[in-house]
DNA sequence: CCGTTAACCTGAGAGC
DNA sequence: TGCTCTCAGGTTAACG
């Protein structure tokens, strides 16, 4: 479920909570997510200091000491809890939040320090990977460059890549080899802001429209971290407080409900584009 | 090579 | 209550 602002929460979140600290034991209980987990996993991270927390994309990277990280990446359902051993304080610290610790699909354990942060996934949607170089780590980011919020994605980009692709530019922009980072939520956002239906093919954005993709881009996404990410179902902080960016989407969810555009009269329309559901307003979005 | 579709999973919520 | 149906913030193999 998390884009790229509540993964920066998570991360956040994380480096608050694990950084400086060290693993002391692993579990697993299934190891069949989106890919099953690497041989040796548990005895991978065992021992390990956790040097820091960083962020690429949708993607959380853990740094340990010998240039070894270890990859996140939450898929659609994945979350993190924070449990101490004492049972009564099981449940506030919570990444993404249940009411209570979820009892289901909690697949991975981390112990460390004096409590355990868990993995709970119901769709298995997310994944682990080891990398074991920075070398391997720059390789493996690659195909993700540039990312949203990177200078990499100006209009020079825009400029050069858009002119050959055939495909409505929503597709594009959550396709994560041409720009990562960006879901679902905010492409259709980025779109509403920049003034550009979702359905327009890519070669014929033009110029100026390109300006906007990055301007809002940024503003958007920036934003959306700024007011702790956005929380329609369950996504919480480390406090176990909601985000509040849901409170200010203009198209996403407003299905038949008025534009927010000054001046506009339009209503907002959904439809599906490339099996996912597509906001926007077909008054100002040309 | 490019763009599109279906598949991977489970649970929440709507409608009846 | 309970059943059925649709939908969900992501990724990618397979297809034409």
């Amino acid at each position: 479920m998390p884009e790229l602002p509540e993964v920066e929460i998570v991360k956040q979140s994380l480096i608050k909570k694990v950084r400086g600290h060290k693993i002391n034991e692993v579990r697993v209980f299934n190891k069949n997510l989106r890919f099953k987990l690497q041989n040796g996993f548990e005895k991978f991270l065992k021992n390990q200091k956790i040097l820091n927390i960083s962020r690429k994309s949708k993607y959380i990277i853990f740094h340990f000491q010998k240039e070894k990280f270890c990859l996140m990446h939450l898929g659609m359902s994945g979350t993190l809890h924070v449990i101490n051993k004492k049972k009564k304080l099981f449940t506030n610290l919570s990444f993404y939040h249940s009411k209570s610790l979820p009892k289901k699909h909690n697949h991975i354990e981390f112990y460390i320090s004096n409590f355990k942060l868990v993995y709970n996934d119901p769709r298995r949607f997310g994944f682990f990977r080891l990398i074991k170089s920075k070398k391997e780590l720059r390789n493996y980011f690659k195909p993700y460059e540039p990312e949203a919020l990177d200078k990499g994605f100006n209009i020079n980009y825009l400029n050069q890549k858009l002119k050959n692709k055939t495909k409505n530019i929503k597709n594009l922009l959550i396709d994560q080899y041409f720009v990562s980072g960006i879901g679902n939520i905010y492409a259709s956002e980025i779109l509403h802001y920049s003034k550009i239906n979702p359905n327009k093919k890519a070669l014929k954005i033009k110029f100026k429209e390109m300006k906007n993709i990055v301007k809002f881009t940024n503003f958007v996404l920036k934003k959306a971290i700024k007011k702790g990410g956005s929380s329609i179902r369950n996504f919480k902080n480390l406090k176990g407080t909601d985000g509040n960016f849901q409170k200010e989407f203009k198209v996403y969810n407003r299905e038949k409900q008025k534009c927010l555009r000054e001046k506009c009269n339009g209503v907002i329309k959904k439809v599906i584009i490339g099996n996912r559901s597509t906001f926007y307003c077909n008054i100002c979005q040309k």
